[in-house]
DNA sequence: ATCGGTTGAGCAAACGTTTAACCAGATTGA
DNA sequence: TCAATCTGGTTAAACGTTTGCTCAACCGAT
């Protein structure tokens, strides 16, 4: 645990005042072309590593943000994290991640630490866009941006875009010619559940056609696809039976084929299938493998992250909540092997 | 964006020096009982939140960690994750989380960016026992843990109990009357294949038995399960077929279960079934419901993080691996329903 | 010769804490 | 009674940076 090398011992090697090293290393200030080569060489031949909590000290930044959510690093908040850290580490700042775990105790004791730690900004994630973390009072002073989450009124929110994607997913469908669309999703009090069968609402209107039934409302599991798949695929007369289905995650897809698979029913033969998330885990693994739509969760932390920025740097954000372009996934549920489109 | 209130405000309002202020708050030093309780409630009520920057700048302590791995953000990393940074929340520490995405100047620049963050240590984790990140010479002197990662010598390691939960998975099938127990598991390359082969020869032949055929090694995948689903209920002599088989992960598991079932072989009647990993939404998900090994990784995490403060204390903590006690979750795919015992 | 401007660099004051050293007054022990 | 000890606090230095201000030296133009 040698003594940490400071700026000081940059200046000595070098034969300059700290000023001036410090000024040398940040290209900042007045100074000989020469001067500024020698104190950076010397920074780097003794291994000279700046002190941020100094820096950050006088300077009032701390380059660090905080990622506070409450989803106990579940399959959202995940990539989201990933494309978030990522942004930052490009511009040279850290993440700082914290888990709430729907404990608001926790959660308070959280944002205060994160005050304490002088973070330049927060990332509020959550993984349902109608719920939210509300901020203390306390902290209401730090730069906040929201992600996956309710979006408290003037503040700045990045949400996927169910409807669009839901729309594109249904219309995909209706591109490859069926006609019966179905639509199995999670829970009725999900707004993701509701935007989506919007989306394939609107789909299924502009096409001139009407929903062969009602959205049929769930559970997010493989459990439900599967009941579906029984009962849509065996009660109603063949011919009035849906021709494709598209499903409000992928494992309720997952399910759904499985279920219609053990029926005797083809893949896509008979019933195209879409899902939704792209959880190439699932995707990737059902017989065939799932035509599903991404929602670019990756690019969504990016972008909440350089918006995040923005913002700390004083540059002006208008507040609201932004919509992620989607992407579809081409894979095999519905038979074509075109390749992927964007929205 | 109203000034940051600081202990010189608490000092004015509680009418004593900053000195006084800070250990009244810190609780250090001897003073009235009368003033301290007059400055602690001059803090709470003008809100008064402690600026970790200035006080890591004189104690020589952040009080913040840093997690980094080459997963980016995957099903390991994850619990491991939770498990830290709760442990660490709990002790007032926070966590930075980077992802080299296993790119070596990535690598280098992460490190550099924890050590300007000056913190106190550094967790890092793989997805592999057999693989590791190596720090730069440059940062050597950050306390650092491994986790699910190579151990260089003489360093501080926390991985999983692999022949050790490959042999109580197998003793499992043993205990419920199965003899001929086979074993489906991923590349022979990773380490973790290897050793839960080991535990599971060890159990057998602590039973007096051999294995009905060699380890069958293939690719973490559904398809190989299946793969080798077909292979072996179809192919040998019905009497010399498996009537259990230990898998190396839960997609082998569940692509063995499905191939199974599309048989028309039994689970767990005709063959009885474990897995490995104890991933809940594979798990809970297979038909029957997968019994499967859990790996402890959540407790992994905690562990690591508390041994890392240990050792930034000064307390001394024993070089060397730790293996993490595993635990059996009994669920439906070896037909008993007890509840899960611990090793 | 003097003056205004530029160039290159140093001095010292911050930033918000903690903490070693010190000190006045009260209490105690012999 | 007097020195020693304890009590409850204060003063000031330090941590490693950045940055506003000052300043000497030099230059070309009055």
């Amino acid at each position: 645990m040698t003594a940490r090398v400071t700026i000081r011992d940059v200046a000595a090697a070098a034969e300059v005042s700290v000023a001036t090293a410090s000024r040398a290393i940040n290209g900042t200030g007045r100074m000989a072309d020469e001067t500024r080569v020698r104190v950076r060489e010397a920074a780097l031949s003794i291994g000279y590593r700046p002190n941020m909590m100094a820096r950050g000290l006088v300077q009032k930044r701390s380059f660090t943000i905080g990622l506070v959510t409450n989803d106990t690093y579940g399959r959202f908040t995940l990539p989201v994290a990933a494309g978030l850290s990522q942004a930052m580490h490009d511009r040279g700042v850290s993440v700082f991640l914290a888990s709430t775990q729907d404990n608001p105790a926790l959660e308070l004791r959280t944002f205060e630490a994160m005050e304490e730690k002088c973070v330049d900004g927060l990332v509020v994630a959550n993984r349902r866009v109608d719920r939210g973390l509300t901020l203390p009072e306390t902290v209401k002073s730090i730069p906040t941006v929201y992600v996956m989450s309710a979006c408290p009124d003037g503040a700045i929110g990045f949400n996927p875009d169910d409807v669009g994607a839901a729309r594109a997913a249904t219309e995909h469908l209706l591109s490859i010619g069926r006609t019966r669309i179905a639509h199995i999703t999670g829970p009725k009090d999900f707004a993701a559940a509701r935007y989506r069968e919007e989306g394939w609402r609107a789909a299924l209107a502009e096409a001139g056609l009407s929903a062969p039934a009602p959205a049929i409302y769930g559970t997010w599991s493989e459990a439900h696809g599967w009941d579906m798949a029984q009962q849509l695929l065996t009660t109603a007369a063949p011919d009035k039976r849906p021709d494709a289905v598209f499903c409000g995650n992928d494992q309720i897809a997952r399910g759904f084929i499985d279920g219609a698979t053990r029926l005797g029913v083809g893949i896509p033969g008979d019933v195209a299938i879409v899902g939704f998330d792209n959880w190439e885990i699932f995707a990737a693994a059902t017989r065939p493998p799932l035509t599903t739509m991404d929602m670019g969760l990756l690019d969504l932390g990016r972008s909440a992250g350089l918006s995040l920025l923005d913002i700390v740097d004083g540059k002006r954000v208008e507040p609201g909540l932004r919509h992620q372009p989607y992407r579809i996934v081409i894979r095999g549920s519905c038979g074509t092997a075109k390749t992927a489109g964007t929205a």
